[in-house]
DNA sequence: CCTCTCAACATCTCTAGACATCTTGCTTGA
DNA sequence: TCAAGCAAGATGTCTAGAGATGTTGAGAGG
C-alpha cells in the first residue's frame, strides 16, 4: 500500500507525520486551521476514513482539536503555575490570603461551584484518616475556572469530629480558608504529603473539565497532618493537564 | 441511529460505556481478554469500523490495550513510587547510595542505556544555566528499565566549566553519583526545583518507552542549585505515567 | 517428548460510499 | 441597516466489505 517505495509506515501515519512536522516547524501556529478531511483526501488521494484516521492521530497526541462543522485547529498550551510548597507555608495561609492566590499570575482563577455535605467516608479515605467507628466526614467539592474554562476540581475530606460547628462546614470558610480554621480548632497543619499521578480522564472528568481528546488529567492527592502525625484532611484534586505546570522547591 | 429508543449516545459510545462498566465492576480484571471486534459485531450487530471505534475509546482512555493477532486486554496499573524530596536529602546521596534506590520497593530499577557527550546547550537550557559565551554542556542521557520494560529516560545538562575532568563526564559517575561528584568539585547542590507537567507522548517518546496508546507521559524538569543560587544541573525526565506515582513531603 | 509447519483467528489498514449535525457566511427581506 | 433564512462546507457517525499482518494452538513428523 505504500506509494513511495519502501516506506513501510501506513498511509495515515505518513499523513499524520507530515502534518506533525508542519506544526512543529511552525508552519501552523497555535489556533491555526489545519488541512481538513477534504483537503487530505484531495492532496493524498485517500479515502475519507483514512484522512480521518490521520487527523485522529494528531488529536490523540493533543496537538490538534476539531470543532464540528468548522475544521481542525492547532491547540495551544498556556499553563498556570501551581507552586506546591511555598503556597502552604504559614505566611501564606496565616495572613488571610487564599492559598490559591500564588497560583494566579495576571489571569484570575475563581471558584465556580461549591458543595459541602456530610457523608460516610469512602474506603480509601477512611483508611488514611483514622476515623472512629461509623464516623462521617465533611466533604467539600469545588470547581475552579480560569477565563470561563474549568481547569480543576477538588474534593476535600475532613473528619466530622474535628470540624463540626466550624466555618469549614459552610460554603465560605472565611479569611485564610480551611487551614486557618483548622489552626483555630487546634489542628494546625504542620506537614503535607502530595501524591501525583496522571492518566486519561474518565467520561465524567472530561465533561466536567471540558477536556478535549488527547489531554490527560493530573491527579494530586494531598494529605495534611497536624501535630503528632494526625491526618486532618485529604484533598483529591483533578487538574486539566494542559492548564497546569506544578512546581516544587525544596532544600537538600 | 439509536436503536434503543431515546438514547442519544452514538452506538460506539454505548458499546464503549457498557464495556467500561463491565471493567470497573470487576467483571473483567487486569490482563483479562475483552470481547474483540468480531464479538462486538456479532453481539451488537454493527459494522467492523464501529466496533473498532468502541474499542478505540477504551484504548484512548488507557483502560484497554490491543495486541495484534491476539485480542484486546484490560490494562493493569502498578506504579513505582518516586519520592521527590527525601530522595535528595544529603543522607541519601552522601552515603554512597544511588538516589534512585529509594524508588524501588521489591522490584529492581536499572539503567539500560547511558550516553555522555559534550554539546552546545539547547536554548532553554542556556537560558537557565547562565553559561559563558559559547560554553558547552555535558549531556548525560540515561534510560531506566523495570522488569524488562523501560519506564523513564532522563537527560542531564551540566556546564562543562564545572564538570570538566571529573567522573561526571564518564559513564560511571562512581559512588553517590553526580551529586556527590558535584559536592567534591565545590558545587554541592543545596536547593532543588522540580517542575512537572503531563501530556501525550510524541512518536519518539512512545517508541522509547514502549508506551501503549492512551498513556500519557509525565515530564519532570529538575534544576539543582549550588550556593548563592548558582544553577549547576538541569535534568529533564520523561516518565511513563502508568508506571509512576510521584510523592512530595514537606512541612508548613 | 520435542520441534516445526500450518490453518484458524485476531487486529490493522483501507476503500467508497451514505446520512446526520453543526458552523459559517451570504443572500434576502423587512 | 439589521436580522432571519438558507445553502455550502465542515466534521461526526455508520455501513459492508477486502486484503495484510501478526498470534496461537493443534497436528505432523522426527
Amino acid at each position: 500500500m505504500a506509494s513511495t517505495g519502501d516506506d513501510r509506515r501506513p498511509k495515515y501515519q505518513r499523513i499524520a507525520d507530515s502534518l506533525r512536522e508542519a506544526i512543529q516547524s511552525g508552519e501552523y501556529g497555535p489556533g491555526d486551521r489545519l488541512p481538513g478531511e477534504n483537503d487530505l483526501i484531495a492532496e493524498h488521494g485517500v479515502a475519507r476514513m483514512t484522512a480521518r484516521q490521520a487527523l485522529g492521530v494528531l488529536k490523540d497526541e493533543g496537538l490538534a482539536e476539531s470543532r464540528k462543522g468548522a475544521g481542525v485547529f492547532v491547540r495551544s498550551f498556556r499553563p498556570l503555575r501551581r507552586r506546591g510548597i511555598q503556597r502552604l507555608s504559614q505566611e501564606q495561609w496565616g495572613s488571610g490570603r487564599s492559598i490559591w492566590s500564588a497560583d494566579i499570575e495576571t489571569r484570575t482563577l475563581t471558584v465556580d461551584q461549591v458543595a459541602v455535605s456530610e457523608e460516610a467516608a469512602p474506603e480509601h479515605v477512611d483508611r488514611v484518616l483514622d476515623l472512629g467507628q461509623g464516623e462521617t466526614v465533611c466533604v467539600r467539592r469545588r470547581r475552579f475556572v480560569l477565563d470561563e474554562k474549568p481547569v480543576m476540581f477538588a474534593t476535600s475530606y475532613l473528619p466530622t469530629s474535628v470540624v463540626a460547628g466550624s466555618a469549614i462546614t459552610q460554603k465560605d470558610t472565611g479569611p485564610g480558608g480551611t487551614y486557618a480554621r483548622l489552626a483555630e480548632l487546634g489542628y494546625k497543619p504542620v506537614h503535607f504529603r502530595e501524591e501525583i499521578r496522571s492518566r486519561m480522564p474518565t467520561r465524567d472528568e472530561a465533561q466536567q473539565l471540558g477536556i478535549s481528546a488527547g489531554t490527560p488529567v493530573i491527579l494530586i492527592c494531598r494529605t495534611a497532618f497536624a501535630d503528632e502525625g494526625r491526618p486532618v484532611e485529604i484533598n483529591e484534586m483533578t487538574l486539566d493537564a494542559a492548564s497546569y505546570v506544578l512546581e516544587y522547591d525544596f532544600d537538600a
